[in-house]
DNA sequence: TTCAGATGATACTGATGGGTATCATCTGGC
DNA sequence: GCCAGATGATACCCATCAGTATCATCTGAA
């Protein structure tokens, strides 16, 4: 591999021109890096798909590298937008867990968040901070808002105890299908899903009461 | 890539020589792919690290892909042996679940695991057979275990129920510090650990007692 | 309108690496 | 020991690709 030199210098003023290219070099690269992997996309091939040339990839992103680290942030930023808008409002706790958990489902189980997912775990080894990033983005978030909901809807509750109790409900109730989906090519049914998130949202109810 | 063609044809009669070669070539490619990445080894690397020569890579695996999935196969096979080892004798269900959940925890945040566990992950959807052979020897075959050993101490239950529970055991305990410790540097600490693993171990004990 | 700098098109470079070919050497059944 | 076939060592072929260089064309601030 050829060493990284300073190559062209940074740009001191971008035309409107070159930052609608720049859009379009980083929806194409993140579409084709999580179809195809980091060693499965040429920078040709990106160039080919998205117009321009690959002197704007030096320029707006240093290198291969930088054009995959943009990508990749956008990616996870845009990927969990939908679970965020859920409405939850008169639900009680156990059907407000419910809801909560098939909405997360429907993310997760995507072709394109399991393909971002695969590709994230993949590269952490070689780029550490796409992991932090993924994992804020992510199940941070995730299990925040999981957390937020349970002290909504049992106010007095230890602060610890409903992350602990946000952090278990996420795991049962995801993890299994996740993994199901990662390495199976076939789904389990609808039906399955929501056994299994109402079986987690039970157990945590009943813990909750608990204290 | 040149296409492959039918290469120098099968052995007839292997010399203990070729087996040991065997051997060697899929010891050494495991340890670089699963520490760099199927493109991150060439062929001679691998050559290099382990004697012999590229000719017995193509006379026994047929090339690159074939070596590759012979090495992973042989890794995910030993990867959760201490794990089966783990003896139970004596001990109670809350107790039991404990003492696994410790030894899986033990072997899944251990490096070479999660390197493992990236690579089959980020190579799944280029060889699908990997994901499927993944499941079959790591969470299925431990899910199997917390089962069973369930069944073992509360005699009537019902298995679906016993299957339900080992799984939301495992998820619970195992899930969020493999997720942690496959995104984020910093591993949690083993009083973190046996407190998760304890709390686990405690709602499956009294939804074990429901029915 | 001008023109310096931004962007586009394209060819080139140097390195890498999977797969093949060739020939030398070793093994083991006979 | 013989010798056919297995294994080792090595050079080669050819495609790919990140990064660079060069020159043409376009943009937008002054």
């Amino acid at each position: 591999m050829p060493v990284p030199s300073a190559g062209r210098r940074a740009l001191a003023r971008r035309t409107e021109r070159g930052h609608a290219a720049c859009d379009r070099l980083r929806a194409t690269a993140a579409c084709l890096f999580v179809t195809h992997g980091y060693d499965g996309v040429s920078l040709d091939e990106i160039v080919r798909v998205a117009g321009g040339s690959k002197t704007n990839i030096y320029a707006f992103f240093g290198g291969k590298e930088g054009l995959f680290l943009a990508a990749i942030e956008h990616a996870c930023g845009q990927i969990l937008a939908p679970f965020h808008e859920v409405e939850l409002d008169g639900l009680g706790l156990e059907a407000g867990l419910a809801r909560l958990g098939e909405a997360l489902l429907d993310q997760l189980l995507t072709p394109r968040h399991l393909a971002l997912f695969r590709l994230v775990i993949g590269e952490t080894a070689r780029f550490p901070q796409l992991g932090a990033l993924w994992y804020r983005s992510g199940p941070g978030v995730t299990q925040a808002r999981i957390a937020a909901f349970i002290r909504a809807r049992r106010p007095g509750i230890d602060d610890d105890h409903a992350a602990d109790l946000a952090r278990m409900f996420h795991d049962m109730a995801v993890q299994d299908l996740l993994h199901r989906a990662l390495f199976a090519p076939d789904l389990p049914s609808a039906r399955e899903r929501t056994r299994i998130v109402a079986r987690a949202a039970v157990l945590v109810v009943r813990e909750a009461e608990r204290g």
